[in-house]
DNA sequence: CTAACTGCAAACAATTTGCATACCG
DNA sequence: CGGTATGCAAATTGTTTGCAGTTAG
């Protein structure tokens, strides 16, 4: 049951945007730029294509207040979210996310991807408070 | 805009049940429960509830391929999912949750809750493959 | 050539809403 | 009593599917 994949235009132009855009698009703000370059794609080949990159591991989904985005970048991080003004913001701490998978190991668990999102209050909004 | 919130049995039988259970319910699961005590009750108010809790922090919900799951134990954890018996076990690693919280503050960060959930293979899927 | 993919429209599941009634404080 | 919450049914949102035509390899 392989499945050989196509690298439609469609799926190569979906991508090449996750991974220059730092903002975590919904599946409809990949809908509205993608359809800049290719005016006639629709929505459910946007959302059929984020399901096979996300299940593909080129791409990840992550949950923010019941909303699905999307994450182009593969570097293991964290994701923090302002309840300011909800930018999410990637956080590179190689030392937390090393700790994390060398507990999760010395504890017995053979763990194969994971997601650590926090909330609070950005610096920009915490100066202008 | 303050609202008065009332302990209906309702709701006080939703948290209850959320307390008192380890599996991690769906709102359908939470439902389903729930009917046995207060028959009448339509998946409206289970909504509702669920959502009034998890607003005002007296449960959790948490993501997992793509449906929602409530926990009703506030003790900062984390969340395992098997990859192969798709449980969702807690984690009470207290020394993981400090190194985080750390981190966080000393990054500048004031964070106000956090999630942690990773996906591998538990201890009873290993050893029966 | 042919299996994988697309666009389109229709179907679907999960969640939310409007409203009249019930009930907590 | 007043405002919050409920049950019911209908509406809405986000996402998925079937199908005939298109395209990458």
């Amino acid at each position: 049951m392989v499945i050989n994949r196509r690298l439609t235009l469609q799926r190569k132009i979906i991508l090449e945007y996750l991974q220059n855009v730092k903002t975590h698009p919904t599946a409809e703000e990949v809908f509205n730029n993608v359809k800049i370059k290719i005016p006639k794609i629709t929505l459910a080949t946007i959302y059929r294509n984020l399901q096979i990159l996300a299940k593909e591991k080129q791409a990840e989904r992550l949950e923010v207040n019941g909303q699905f985005h999307f994450d182009g970048d593969l570097d293991p991080h964290i994701h923090f979210i302002c309840k300011n003004c909800q930018i999410i913001k990637d956080l590179f701490y190689d030392d937390l996310v090393h700790y994390f998978e060398k507990k999760m190991e010395t504890s017995g668990f053979s763990i194969k991807n994971f997601k650590i999102q926090c909330e609070g209050i950005c610096k920009n909004c915490t100066q202008e408070a």
